[in-house]
DNA sequence: GTCTATACATCGATAGAC
DNA sequence: GTCTATCGATGTATAGAC
């Protein structure tokens, strides 16, 4: 009844993942063995293969699920047609909120950075769909800059990166709670890069 | 005339370690094997035994030189006594001037973490001295925030985090240029951080 | 101080029984 | 779908010649 394909999608398959993508932010892909991913799963090494068919692919299924959903979220609020600051605002929260959808693939995702970079065919998709959401922020930025909501004196290409780092590793860190509550924190990030510190005169 | 030590500090142990720090930086420890240094060096993997006994050691060696002399060089900066919002100035042109002077190891600092908290007893200088340096921040923001030269609608963690994330991985993309220097490039982090990107009114 | 040679461990992946 | 068993590759580290 199922058709046949290299990854798994089955609810078995999709357990495996979740435990490899916990692994793989706590020590690394490359430091994750696919023993100590079988022991996780409750079961022994060659069982994994009837799942996936190397470590590569299932890092591949876990950032391309989460990229895909980023890119789509992106893309709806690109649609909405905000203002500059407020375009800002909410690709932050858009931001975290695919991040919880997708346990330790945006920690995956900037860790091994170098290690997609470095096998370019085998990771491609990765590496196109990472583009596609530098874009959306790249954009979102510049239009701030060109209808002079943005202060000029900052270097584009230095605020983009400081937020994006910024955002990015919060997820090594922030874990939401009642006390302080995902939107509450997505807030306080863009109130932090977009009025700074210090009080407003 | 030298004295035997388990780490060589001697020119040549310098530059291997050099060349080690820029594979660490590029590929990661792990993934970086001690043939590879080995043949940066010029030489067979066996002889790196003969400077070094391992590459956790060499690891140490990398990351305790720069976090020893980025702590001496916050100390210094607090002694200046400074006020709040010019303190947190202060330490961002050090932090990247400290960077400058040992490169990668920053780099290697903050992509290792997790592989350093797992053997916690081989990194035990390591850890304590990146919590001295993390306590130097925490003491300067908290000054600010006590003397209320700070918003204090952000809570003082976030703030912290934030800033030390996006500082800790500029190291990754900025390079100093004529046309951007790194006194500009640290006014601008800290422009960002206490103003806002918003124009103030 | 660097070499060759190698011991020893561990890993990713495969093959075939159940 | 999971197991056992294992191959082949690769990595750290050591031993001893030069």
């Amino acid at each position: 009844m199922s058709v046949e394909s290299t990854v798994d999608s089955s609810q078995r398959g999709r357990q495996i993942l979740l435990l490899a993508a916990e692994q793989f932010a706590e020590k690394g892909a490359k430091a994750t063995t696919m023993r100590q991913i079988a022991a996780a799963a409750g079961m022994k090494a060659g069982s994994i293969y009837h799942h996936f068919s190397s470590k590569d692919e299932m890092l591949v299924a876990i950032l391309g699920d989460y990229l895909d959903d980023l890119n789509q979220s992106y893309r709806e609020v690109l649609a909405a047609g905000h203002g500059a600051a407020d375009l800002i605002r909410t690709l932050i929260i858009t931001s975290l909120h695919a991040s919880a959808r997708h346990p330790h693939a945006a920690e995956v995702y900037q860790a091994e950075q170098p290690y997609l970079r470095r096998q370019p065919e085998v990771f491609e998709r990765i590496i196109r769909a990472g583009r596609e959401s530098q874009a959306v922020w790249s954009e979102a930025i510049q239009i701030g800059y060109d209808d002079g909501t943005f202060r000029q004196e900052i270097p584009v290409e230095t605020f983009h990166r400081l937020l994006r780092d910024a955002l990015w590793l919060s997820v090594r860190w922030y874990q939401p709670t009642e006390a302080y509550p995902l939107d509450a924190f997505a807030g306080d990030i863009a109130s932090v890069f977009l009025d700074g510190l210090l009080p407003r005169a």
